[in-house]
DNA sequence: ATTAAAAAAGCAAACGTTTGCGTAAAATTT
DNA sequence: AAATTTTACGCAAACGTTTGCTTTTTTAAT
């Protein structure tokens, strides 16, 4: 920080006050007369004095910054939660730093250190894929700095999070294909360990089973990355059974686009042969065609909630609630790749 | 920072040593002896330890962080950049904070003001789109922290700046559309206050006049605000004109993408009729049909750029270099929507 | 055994704020 | 006019490190 030229103590010495004075006058407190509050203010702004964040958060010990920890921030996804993130923070006063962990175990716990030794005055987290153990967050429960994760959280700790209820919005998305008159409806599944993928596929069984149709394992396909890539690999292979699907569940909108092009290329008609339907709503829903039929999971939304959760334990009074759980409505998006004749509206 | 309970001080009154000696020994210092340097590290670790960076900057009077100010983190090329940024950060030991601009001018001046009082040991920035007047960088000269501007830049300001060289990339993409045999060729050009799009228009001029093609003002569209609904509307405008183009070179991909849908609504053959160029490459671009040939802006190198040469700043012994500019290299990226069979390869 | 040099550790003052407590002066009440 | 309250400000100790300088102890050289 080589700056701060003008301290109080300078505004200090030059007006015969004291440090505490000129303290106190700058924060306008009603101690400090109203004249010389006015004097101190004209004088720092004459002088361009800034203050020393860093020593006023030493002496205060707390800081004004929320640590964020995001698998990666050139994903759609996160980006849009750290946009809202910051947008609030902005609004109440807090800065954002923001680390990647690459979804890498050895680095998140590397950067929950860092976290901690910067006094950070909260933390929004979304674990790594690696994550199994979530005992490096555990020592934010002792050291009293508040903790919010977001999308993928973790159920071992005592811990605040927002998402979005996965097994409600692939039940929704499903029976949707259902109602246009899907009835070998396949999924092309993400990670299993990790509980969001895990919620949509039980999602989507539901759906088939309050239909009364039956669940075939050979119908769901695990896309590892959630890349256009994995999504092309399963549905070439699921282009290869016997009896083909007549709808296609995907994970997320890249496995979905990955699944699109190879059944465009398969001289398939989306959605009349094969109806398609994706989760997240990226950007290229609306580009590809046919545009895409997915699941707004509303990230800048989730991003502000977290914010606002967190900036509210880090400012309570009132101690009592230790942690909260808010589950964000997701919408249907319908579009052309499920545009079918509805048998069902 | 409710925490950092057991410091330097605790670790020196169970040891019975002086706070300076410990404060050396966790820095390894050649002074303190090496069994007595162990020691302490053992101790440390039991005691459950961390260093309490916030005093610590406050005495070095420094910090680590590196500041980066953003028009909007959810944009694609941003995300990129502050990835690439982060990156290079995190493994020189320094972190990151964020800001967003929105491109408003009064919230960018505001944010120097938050970066100035944080005392950031250096400063990433892309303008704001509002921005003429930078002189609210202009302190941060006196204050001696660094500045590196990317993609949008000052020229007004004593600063380092990493970006591409927006005249050449488009000089070469246009070149590539006359190549393929287009002799009308328009654009739809961004922002001519933003220079980055005012060179992308020189760069275009300069094509078709190094090949005697001539420049016809009417064939240039400005979207203003770079959208999808952006381009639509300027290439409706352009589908109207008398004698239409036969391609068109767009100052970004969203831009191209839009205009991409109109002519196709319009039962246009892309490349053949018209073909169409963007620039940036952004994710879509291989989705889009036909897949959009482009200029790779190299987002997170620029990112990695910006913030080793940020980095090489703060750290400067030698204090000569006062400001350096750096121009990455872009890639041509030809895809079907300029791929015919060419006249000339 | 004395002196010189090197090694190891301590003292105390910073860094720039904030804040509990104390006190003088002014205003108010008896 | 004395006693009391209120108003306005000062003192000084924190917050947890870092660092120039000094002091003590050990080792090496004479």
């Amino acid at each position: 920080m080589p700056g701060s030229r003008v301290t109080i103590k300078d505004l200090a010495k030059r007006m015969n006050l004291s440090v505490s004075t000129i303290s106190r006058a700058l924060h306008n407190h009603p101690s400090i007369g109203e004249k010389t509050t006015r004097d101190v203010w004209k004088l720092a702004e004459q002088l361009g004095y800034f203050p020393n964040t860093v020593a006023s958060n030493l002496r205060r010990r707390k800081t004004n910054m929320i640590g964020v920890i995001v698998p990666r921030i050139d994903i759609a996804f996160h980006s849009h939660v750290i946009s809202g993130v910051e947008e609030v923070a902005y609004k109440m006063g807090y800065n954002v730093t923001i680390y990647q962990s690459g979804d890498s175990f050895e680095r998140e716990v590397a950067i929950t250190t860092i976290l901690q030794t910067n006094m950070v005055a909260g933390i929004i987290a979304c674990l790594a894929l690696e994550t199994r153990d979530c005992s490096h967050f555990a020592r934010f429960n002792n050291l009293k700095v508040p903790l919010v994760f977001y999308d993928r959280v973790s159920n071992e700790l005592e811990a605040s999070k927002v998402i979005i209820d996965d097994f409600d919005a692939a039940l929704r998305v499903t029976q949707h294909l259902i109602n246009i008159g899907c009835r070998r409806i396949a999924h092309i599944a993400g990670c299993q360990t990790t509980s969001i993928f895990a919620d949509r596929l039980e999602g989507y069984k539901a759906a088939l089973h309050r239909n009364d149709l039956n669940f075939d394992p050979n119908l769901v396909c695990c896309a590892n990355d959630l890349s256009y890539e994995e999504g092309s690999r399963c549905a070439r292979k699921l282009l290869k059974l016997a009896s083909i699907p007549d709808g296609i569940f995907c994970a997320n909108d890249y496995t979905a686009i990955g699944a699109i092009q190879v059944i465009k290329k398969a001289n398939l008609k989306i959605p009349e042969d094969i109806a398609i339907a994706g989760f997240s709503n990226y950007p290229v829903s609306t580009i590809i065609e046919p545009t895409l039929t997915t699941i707004d999971d509303r990230a800048a939304e989730m991003g502000k909630t977290a914010a606002r959760m967190l900036i509210r334990q880090i400012e309570e009074r009132d101690v009592n609630v230790a942690s909260e759980t808010i589950v964000l409505r997701t919408d249907l998006i319908v579009r052309d790749s499920t545009r079918r004749e509805a048998i069902i509206p």
